[in-house]
DNA sequence: CATGAATGAGTGTTCATTCAT
DNA sequence: AATGAATGAACACTCATTCAT
């Protein structure tokens, strides 16, 4: 199954999309299209599975870093989570980029990050009513998710030429902590 | 060719991607399908004009608004913008949603919106030195654009219940006019 | 595969070559299209497959009577091989005659009958050296090669109202003789 | 009319049969594609017209070469005939491989080359009963028309390396000679 | 006569999916 | 469970032909 979604990838970034076809994933699998079919119904699940291990392994890494910085003061939280985030989009950005713009999704369950990025902050926000008051969190959250996506995602890609990550990065951070102590 | 585009968003909207087969664009164009081949050499081609559709008309907007608010402050150019993108992605969400997620794009020229978005705000941050002081205008475009394009799109698309759209707005202007005067 | 010639030829046969659709094979040779294409890469590939199987059965009935007359008398020779060609052509030639008319070929590796035929008529020349004294042997070959592709040829199915195809081969056998023994 | 046969021998020879569309050749003409289907009917009109000037081309080549040796002894005429055929196949040897293996013929009132060649020998004869004695003229034309088509095509395209076209020419005139002879 | 935009039947080909082995 | 030959619906695209201007 693994080996499936591998030799999906592979296929994706090697030729495109309109180059995955079950045959061809099969075959790059190392395994027969029957096998295929033994695993995932159809080729939307196939994709859908894509999808699922990409985020589940986005979602991982920023758990794991809400949860190490549980008790860190929120600067190192959002440094942390930003670090994070461009890492994300780093680490394999053509198959991020090939993922989001030409697999068609949705309908796969998973909501988009910034939504479930939301989630994340109103818990680590609740957590800190003492040292961020009792505005809504849901208001922080709101805005914290978003800029936290697109700007990660921005510094890790969308950079003009003059800036460099490490400036980006501590934009990101700058403009975050900005608007929470406002 | 008007004609066959929106022929296109039809049947998108009405059936979804798998059903945008060039003979029934032709169909509901009202066209025949050799007539759509003498406008578009191939299906691809009617994706990317449909994609520069809709991205002129989005940055038709901007620039409005931008114009429109040349000369006046900067928290009226910053509520115009957010009005702008959420307009924008209010207007017709589901086809926004399906041209972005759904159907292939890249391989046109288009960047993408954040941006495209960074370069207004260079010249409508040049054009305000007086009033920012002489800070990097391209690290203020960079978080800025990325900070309208997600709070914008997100305000329109991915707000929590408990915030009304007027809030998210107005929280997205305050949290753009927090990091400027920051 | 052999179905699928067959099949080829039947269509060929009844309805003419604007008939010969990739469907309509599939459907005569009673297969589904995607099968035909599990073993022809495409449409050419099935016409020069069918030029080479053509063309085989005839260079093999040529060898089988050199090789039958490997130590018969030069007359007889010639005699057997105006013979093959004019069954050659007699047995189908509609087939032959569409085959080399309308069905686009060439670009398959087969060289021209008379072409090949040189090549045989050399090897029974240089084993009659005794007989035929050592006149230069591609000049004989060269001449003899297309005295037979064309009287057999001719024989078969070019003969005017007045000549039997008795009388044809036989005075093709004596032109072929008489031209040898000057 | 001319003009637009010259742009299929164009299209032809530039690009192949599977080039030659009806708008092609229009667009290569100069013409427009409506004016094409004032002088043709239809696409096989045009094959056909192609096929027709070819023919006409070379059987006026022929006819004065006869009319030019009528009164000249056999071998001066053989010799001048072996000469023409030569030249009509070595002209434009592309455009008469492609017009008798690429494009479909036949249907055209146009006999093949051998079988209007025995019309003309029978002439040729009757008019040398003197010389040649009362024996079967139909025998005999058939017989040097076939000579004649396969010996002249081979000379000039299907030589072995070795048989210089001088000499090719000059054994295919000593082989119809022999035969007449005989 | 000339034009060329428009037509649409028909073609080659692909590829997700099945199922007997 | 694994295989892969076979399937055939469906698709993108072509091109001979028409006809209003």
């Amino acid at each position: 199954m693994e080996a499936i979604l591998d030799a999906a990838v592979r296929v994706l970034k090697r030729d495109g999309v309109s180059a995955i076809t079950t045959n061809r994933i099969a075959e790059i699998a190392g395994v027969s299209i029957g096998s295929v079919y033994q695993y995932f119904p159809d080729k939307r699940a196939i994709f859908i599975a894509l999808h699922r291990r990409h985020v589940e392994e986005i979602d991982r890494r920023i758990e794991q870093t809400v949860i190490a910085h549980a008790a860190a003061p929120l600067e190192a939280l959002l440094r942390a989570m930003v670090e994070a985030v461009v890492e994300a989009h780093s680490a394999d950005p053509v198959l991020h980029e090939l993922l989001s713009t030409q697999v068609p999704h949705r309908g796969d369950g998973t909501r988009e990050f910034a939504q479930r990025l939301q989630g994340v902050f109103r818990l680590a926000i609740s957590a800190r009513t003492n040292e961020l008051g009792r505005r809504r969190p849901e208001r922080l959250a709101f805005v914290l998710a978003h800029m936290l996506d697109a700007l990660g995602h921005g510094a890790a890609l969308r950079r003009p030429p003059e800036l460099s990550l490490a400036e980006a990065k501590q934009e990101a951070v700058r403009a975050m902590l900005t608007y929470l102590k406002a």
